[in-house]
DNA sequence: CGAGGCTAAGTTTTT
DNA sequence: CTTAGCCTCG
């Protein structure tokens, strides 16, 4: 994209000092006005240092840092850009006396933690307790206290208060911070240090943030302690792509800006378009209509032309996996860059079809969003021992290998070793390491323990010496025999070589990062549970698998946009919530937000699917309807097709897809 | 006392 | 399809 900047634009990019709020549609350019702005700073003199770019991706911050290394060579490296949470993390390691380290809990850790807790509740009936973490979550990104629940009637809004003030303390015992401590710890150690937050002030003369829609209460306020009254922040973001409201996202934010937030703040509106066929745009634009809008806009083209939006009817949602693969494959046999295409979807579920359709038809793809390869078991265990050797207090990874791989170690020997460390005040990990002295323990246990102790000290020992983190990962893994054990647990063998596939992939991550010693090593594991995506991914010419949550800020030739049903767009559970939601997020607008950025990440062709039947794993296929978002869409702008995967096909389409086979498998053969 | 096999139940979106 | 909890066997 060369073209010059419109005059909006270049207002933005022009903007000198003092607070700015950008609103960009979607494909107006955002992310090049904010690396032009800059580069144009750099230019007049600017030292790299003092710009801070914040994102909500690692892979959006990668890519802005490209794109500005691209635009003005390699002091564009020297810059800062990185997501709201790797800004809090570095922040306070800046801040910290030497050696004090924590761990950050991810999702899993924290669940584990709140299990934990929940065990000291009698009665042993089952809680969800991803209820509870949105709920503490929610609390803490608000600033509030879960005294802020609403009383009464939901028992979940009652357990959260029951379990937030022991999950804090928890959480301090274990030295582990949650991610929305990320960013109330730092917030919290600006506003009592003055000295702290001048320096950071200094420090960061221009601030600039991407999709500044998604950011909560507790973001905000870590912008403004670090903006002081200077208030050089120019945040970017649309309204209309606000997503992340069950993540505490508060729109407030934006709407409030320019009166409470950063009062005499400068508004500037992107509204054209530069991606989008002007029939697509029609489309996004007719989703939006008659809304209650903050900010409305009416984005508009200059790339007329472009066929019509098709919406594709499939008989189930097999036949929809497969018209998509099809799809896929005519377009590539025609010449279409397979990086050109991309498939979104409500949720994760949703792509395993097209999957396994891509894979039978040897279409390389990427997938976005799903469990990341950190979050996998068996690498989430090789890191407990990594995490534990950096950190005896961390307790939840002690807990996560302390028998595992096995070594007689159980539930009763687990109560004992805690009654010692209750006892006697220490650590669990102190009652482990004197296991051999503890009388009541089985001679398995000792015996079990001991070597296990024997591990994560040499560990430790590897690393407080200055070995690299990623040979001592090997080493941990050889020495508690891990590759075998992934080997005789598996069901399969497909799925034992994805597991060994997923630790080697690690190792190549640690080894990229090249940390050595504790410190190095520490500040590497936290960018992991941060799921700090690889550079990798994008390399190659690969059809993209994306959630709608992910797709943000990507864009495609072509789109296949797939569950365009009722219950699956808008979702079921925003319709009809459950006991265990956090009501506060259940918004249908915001699944229509996403209907909205589904639809504008596609620049040439759009193709919207559903299924007229979709079933469950094992559940009865059921009649779907269609979204209500799809049905609100005006006729003429639409193509309608149906698609029944089982009709007989056409002879030129029978003959193209016997040749498809043939190369396919004269490729396999060759290969 | 622990391991391993079995059943049952639950799957929105993510830093 | 996966995981967590239950139950039985060694």
């Amino acid at each position: 994209m060369s073209f010059p900047l419109n005059p909006a634009q270049r207002a933005a990019v022009a903007h000198d000092t003092g607070p700015a709020l950008v609103l960009a549609g979607a494909g107006s350019g955002k992310t090049r006005v904010i690396t032009q702005r800059m580069a144009r700073l750099l230019e007049q003199g600017t030292p790299p240092g003092a710009l801070y770019a914040v994102t909500f991706t690692n892979k959006a911050a990668a890519e802005m840092h490209e794109r500005l290394v691209a635009q003005c060579g390699p002091r564009g490296k020297d810059v800062w850009i990185s997501t709201f949470h790797a800004l809090g993390g570095e922040l306070l390691r800046r801040e910290m006396p030497r050696g004090r380290r924590f761990v950050v809990y991810d999702a899993a850790d924290t669940a584990g933690l709140l299990r934990e807790l929940l065990r000291e509740l009698k009665g042993d009936r089952r809680y969800d307790v991803a209820a509870l973490q949105a709920r503490i979550s929610f609390a803490k990104n608000a600033l509030g206290s879960p005294d802020a629940l609403p009383e009464g009637g939901n028992e979940y809004d009652d357990l959260a208060r029951w379990a937030f003030p022991r999950y804090e303390a928890a959480l301090a015992r274990l030295h582990a911070l949650d991610f929305d401590d990320l960013i109330l710890w730092p917030l919290r150690h600006l506003t009592e240090n003055p000295d702290a937050r001048e320096a950071w002030q200094r420090r960061i003369r221009y601030l600039l943030v991407d999709e500044f829609q998604d950011t909560n209460r507790a973001q905000l306020l870590l912008l403004k302690a670090l903006a002081g009254d200077r208030g050089n922040v120019f945040c970017v973001g649309d309204d209309d792509q606000s997503i992340y409201g069950w993540r505490g996202a508060d729109l407030g934010n934006v709407l409030d800006f320019t009166t409470t937030h950063f009062p005499g703040a400068r508004v500037l509106a992107l509204e054209q378009n530069y991606r989008s066929r002007t029939p697509i745009l029609d489309v996004a634009n007719a989703v939006m209509e008659g809304q209650v809008r903050a900010f409305p806009k009416r984005l508009f083209t200059d790339r007329p032309g472009g066929e019509k939006v098709t919406v594709v009817t499939a008989e189930s949602s097999e036949g929809e996996a497969k018209f998509v693969v099809d799809a896929i494959q005519k377009l590539v046999g025609q010449g279409h860059r397979r990086r050109e295409i991309g498939v979104l979807y409500r949720s994760n579920l949703l792509s395993r079809a097209v999957e396994e359709g891509l894979r039978l038809g040897n279409v390389p793809y990427r997938l976005i969003g799903g469990t990341s390869v950190y979050e996998r078991r068996e690498v989430k265990d090789l890191l407990a021992y990594l995490r534990l050797a950096l950190h005896p207090e961390d307790e939840i990874a002690l807990r996560r290998v302390i028998n595992y791989p096995t070594r007689g170690v159980g539930d009763v020997t687990l109560q004992r070793l805690e009654r010692w460390a209750l006892a006697h005040g220490k650590m669990l990990f102190r009652a482990v390491e004197g296991a051999a002295g503890l009388s009541d323990l089985t001679p398995a246990a000792r015996e079990g323990l001991g070597g296990f102790v024997r591990v994560v000290h040499a560990a430790r020992d590897a690393l407080e010496g200055g070995r690299a983190l990623a040979a001592v990962a090997r080493e941990v893994a050889a020495a508690v025999r891990l590759r075998e054990d992934v080997t005789a647990a598996g069901p399969t063998a497909p799925v034992v070589a994805r597991r060994l596939q997923n630790l080697e992939h690690l190792y190549a991550t640690l080894e990229r990062a090249g940390a050595k010693g504790p410190e190095e090593s520490a500040k590497v594991l936290t960018k992991l549970s941060l799921h700090y995506a690889d550079a990798d991914e994008a390399d190659g010419d690969k059809v993209t698998l994306s959630t709608l949550h992910g797709s943000k800020g990507l864009e495609f030739g072509v789109v296949f946009f797939l569950g365009c049903d009722e219950g699956i767009l808008p979702h079921a559970r925003t319709d009809a919530p459950r006991a265990t939601d956090v009501t506060s997020t259940l918004d249908v607008s915001e699944e229509r937000r996403l209907f909205y950025v589904g639809v504008t990440r596609a620049r040439e062709r759009l193709y919207l699917l559903r299924a007229r039947v979709r079933g469950g794993q094992g559940k009865a296929p059921r009649a779907t309807t269609p979204s209500r978002f799809l049905a609100a869409l005006p006729g003429e702008l639409l193509e309608r097709v149906s698609y029944d995967s089982q009709a007989p096909l056409p002879p030129e389409e029978l003959a193209a897809r016997v040749r498809l086979f043939r190369e396919a498998l004269a490729k396999r053969s060759a290969g």
